[in-house]
DNA sequence: TCCCCACATGAATCATATTCATTGAATTAT
DNA sequence: ATAATTCAATGAATATGATTCATGTGGGGA
């Protein structure tokens, strides 16, 4: 009756990513001969070849295609699996992988997980920040357990707390002229030049929040990765950025930069951190949401003016 | 290296359905002792007891209700990977899973899939409607591979597409003091018995868009399964419902009900269809939303007024 | 044209999953 | 209480089938 093997779906990935099934036998500790046999069975028993055997080559068909899909999917939940299991069998918890869609966060996120690793010894952090269908896809695809995300989606299955709220700032260098305004309207940003993360418009705040209402487009856009350097550019004069007020703030000490406040009424962000509901229960987790949200003062919060 | 089989998480998952091991087996065409080997070997592997023996029963542990989780998962995908795989032997494409998350858009839908299957006759198509984790959550999880729903979410890794356009209106028995205005005000709902669907207020967009913002709540609210019996129900003078204007047309030749606009400009709705990004390209995918999107015509659309 | 490399194949072997037979413990009936 | 019954665990025997070894075939590069 079942016949779909998870040595058939390890093979079908290793013979992707090796290019050979001489080669993907040899990584697998299996024989070339093994694999032939396991390989050939497993066609007979679909009733499809899985590859087009092209002279030495091998091209997956679309059943070898799709077959790799459901690989790459299922492998990995399996391996973690059993690194739970191990976990579990060493008294551990299990680990919290924590997933990222807001960069400056991620200093934010340090300070709540040093003191969680005391708190719980017993349970492991892991951050990532890539997700191929987002934040929102790993947290269903069970890539992540948890996402922090300035943008939170109240549906079924999962779960949003806000855990913490700040004023979003420009960061200005040391002779940029706006450097001691009350606060920057947007026309003022037209012939400025402005330094983001490298994602989409449509996510950035300055943007959804700030010019676009206005109908303002800066003169110059420019991506760029880490916040450390972006910082630095903008103490250098090299353009104007737009960042939590907390870490301009921070940062002071180390970079000459100045933050002023985006509109009369500045601009107010959340951070929220999601999870799965079936999730919600677990101690550890509930544990840590709880740090998160009480740690909400260590922040400045934006004032009503 | 791998221990976690297939078996495993079969066995796990039927022990529990049975209550006991040896019921297991026999669903399974094991011997109850080929059943405990394997248990006892995966145990001593993992290094964990998978169920607490009490006397005679079998009370998962924690490790074991996270391998129910992984099994109530991944088997369901392992399953459903190889009907596919026998559907591609016989020359088929695959199945189509919709998933509806919009109770009327069931007549709709009825007249999109028919003329699909005679266009498509290698591929099946399958309608769900029930998801424990909500439709993005079936979609993100594999169980349907399209969702109709009035509600898209713009995220990486789906893809919405608009499919129809409708006007929400309210509808009334032939005695009603309401059948022959114009339309109707929120306030005019407050002695009134509503009819819906049973789901949450906040996903009745009779509330959303109509009650709620004018701060109105009905008398009385009666959730119905069914639309047939709901439409009785109305023509019989227990009750309005909110429901799609077409729906209502083309049921007046069988109840007596009548359709009231809802608030001068009336309530427009849009129905998209949801899939997975990595599905985008399937031609028999692309083809069922072109077939779909062609057919806004078919029903009245909301006229501005 | 020759050689090498990659895959396929059949028979032999080996591993291990499954069964059979039996025991012990817990529950139910008498 | 005690017997009967049900269920799970265990060890040895068996059977299944996965893996290896040895060998063959064919394509592509020198």
């Amino acid at each position: 009756m079942a016949i779909l093997e998870r040595i058939h779906l390890a093979i079908i990935r290793e013979v992707e990513a090796q290019g050979s099934l001489t080669a993907a036998a040899k990584q697998l500790n299996l024989t070339q001969s093994a694999l032939s046999h396991a390989i050939t069975k497993l066609e007979s028993q679909i009733g499809v070849d899985i590859w087009r055997r092209e002279g030495r080559s091998l091209k997956p068909t679309q059943a070898g295609e799709f077959l790799l899909s459901i690989a790459n999917r299922l492998l990995p939940q399996l391996t973690h699996a059993e690194e739970r299991l191990r976990q579990f069998a060493q008294g551990e918890r299990g680990t919290l992988r924590i997933g990222m869609e807001c960069h400056p966060c991620y200093q934010w996120l340090l300070k709540i997980v040093a003191p969680y690793l005391d708190l719980w010894p017993k349970v492991d952090v892991d951050v990532r920040q890539k997700f191929q269908f987002g934040g929102i896809g790993a947290l269903f695809g069970y890539e992540i357990d948890m996402l922090v995300t300035p943008d939170p989606l109240f549906k079924p299955g999962l779960h949003f707390t806000p855990v913490f709220d700040y004023e979003q700032v420009l960061v200005v260098g040391p002779d940029h002229p706006l450097r001691d305004v009350q606060f920057v309207a947007p026309h003022q940003l037209a012939e400025e030049t402005l330094i983001t993360y490298p994602v989409p418009a449509d996510r950035l705040d300055i943007y959804t929040q700030f010019l676009t209402p206005a109908g303002i487009s800066p003169r110059r856009h420019q991506p760029i990765e880490t916040t450390d350097i972006m910082l630095l550019m903008v103490a250098h004069g090299r353009g104007v950025a737009a960042l939590p007020r907390w870490l301009v703030e921070e940062s002071a000490g180390t970079f000459n930069i100045h933050p002023v406040r985006l509109g009369q009424d500045g601009v107010a962000k959340q951070i929220f951190l999601g999870l799965r509901e079936a999730d919600a229960e677990i101690d550890y987790i509930r544990a840590f949401i709880k740090l998160a949200s009480t740690s909400k003062d260590p922040y400045r919060i934006l004032e009503k003016i």
